[in-house]
DNA sequence: CGGGGGTTTGACGAACGTCAATCGGGGTGG
DNA sequence: CCACCCCGATTGACGTTCGTCAAACCCCCG
């Protein structure tokens, strides 16, 4: 029920933290040892199991060496919508919000996490400079997916929702070496896919099935297979930056932008 | 066009953002000498006038002075989703991403500006403290309002968006002495309100009327009008954050199915 | 062999979008 | 002062997307 400790279970370091911190920016010596020093501390997360709530507690620092969790937030009446996907490598109250957490955080999987304490403090104390510059970046991309959420909850349809949502996932996943650029673990249920992209759990599934008919992905038995990762790109109107509002006569009247399911 | 500069208009400090950062964290009399004394390199903007494009420039930082603007994003087809509307003292820019802005930046109705570059200069510097303080609880609480918008997004109906958006309006503007609990200026059109909430323009009118019809809100002129406060909180589910950061966790044990909007 | 969680499918209805026409008010030029 | 006009608000009819309900199915495990 509540997160078992393992005071020093394998000492297997935080290989995913690792990876995806280098590829945000240079670490030096001193950091990369202090990283991998880690693993006394680790915590068992069972899925589905409450990691921290929404408030003002603040939560203590902690890295995800397997696993996935979100954070989330629920309405009254049982509806819940995720706000992020947290993936391996990825951090749990590294930075410290003086307001408490704005959203709980909640295991998705079976998870495995480190205490990252003396890294958040290291990084406080400006002892860490390669790490606070990897993890300031870390939140501007955290702070970018964000904002791609947002315009997948409000303006896409459910058909671009999931295609946008499984490239993210592969492009974060490739980045700690947990997949290609084909293929990847995909450990999420579709009811935990409704509550990320907002849809139902029915609607999730004839999207997928609508997906894979048109030979665009495969899923078994927790792989995501992206077979054409280019279509799905397009589908998914990956990174359309075109500003210009203003007189638009080229709306395109003659493109079909839903490609209706009649199969 | 562009925006037209007025070298040194009236000299009329920017009261609705010194009252936001008072509200945010306190301040040092050379700290209010110093908000007090912008005032040259004022521009002005025309209702629809792009400020910033989405891309890696970094944007000279300014504080609005009067006017409503916003944050959005636009898919190749001519979808609009806006991220966050910006009020009478919401700074632009002041926050230096370095990975360029995130989103585009665009006057919704007629605007003036202040140039803030000394601002962001002397917390840069450290010589305004309580200035920077007050912009991290700023930048928090934007975080925190996008949470909100995520959620109405992917969570909520028409009707629920509608109300929730309200209220956020009427808080924010309420903290800058733009409007009391009941009413507020609004200047938004329904196709601006339509992007922001991720529907169309027909469905928000018909959600507005509604909203009139059971006697929730008025809207008239520019002038919205809370008619009743609280049921519109309890429609929308509010997890009311109101001064600094003070999120109360009343998360209600036994709630009965969905208070649904039966008409 | 039974059971439970996740997936799949069908039928149906509600929410929301689209198209198109009309209305209404404020600004502008005559 | 008035006619005109343009943009935004409003309304109706209709189509699509998506949600809900319910049942069947599947697979892993005890």
């Amino acid at each position: 029920m509540t997160s078992r400790l393992t005071p020093r279970s394998g000492h297997r370091p935080p290989e995913a933290a690792i990876r995806r911190l280098l590829a945000l920016g240079d670490l030096s010596d001193s950091e990369l040892d202090l990283l991998r020093g880690l693993g006394d501390r680790r915590e068992q997360r069972t899925p589905g199991e409450e990691i921290a709530p929404e408030g003002p507690d603040a939560i203590r620092p902690q890295l995800i060496v397997s696993g996935w969790a979100c954070r989330e937030r629920v309405l009254a009446d049982g509806r819940r919508q995720i706000i992020n996907v947290l993936l391996p490598g990825d951090g749990i109250g590294l930075r410290r919000h003086p307001g408490g957490e704005l959203a709980a955080v909640r295991a998705l999987t079976a998870l495995e996490t480190i205490d990252a304490s003396c890294v958040a403090e290291a990084v406080c104390a400006g002892r860490a400079p390669g790490i606070a510059g990897a993890l300031e970046a870390a939140e501007n991309l955290e702070h970018l997916l964000l904002l791609d959420q947002l315009v997948r909850l409000g303006r896409q349809t459910a058909y671009e929702r999931v295609a946008h949502f499984l490239l993210e996932l592969q492009r974060r996943l490739e980045v700690v070496q947990l997949g290609d650029r084909q293929r990847f673990p995909m450990p999420l249920t579709q009811e935990i896919l409704a509550d990320a992209l907002g849809l139902s759990i029915v609607h999730v599934n004839r999207t997928l099935q609508q997906l894979r008919r048109e030979g665009l992905i495969e899923l078994h038995s927790g792989v995501a297979i992206l077979l054409d990762r280019d279509r799905l790109a397009d589908i998914a109107e990956c990174r359309a930056v075109h500003p210009r509002l203003g007189a638009a006569p080229p709306l395109k009247p003659a493109t079909q932008p839903t490609a209706t399911p009649a199969a």
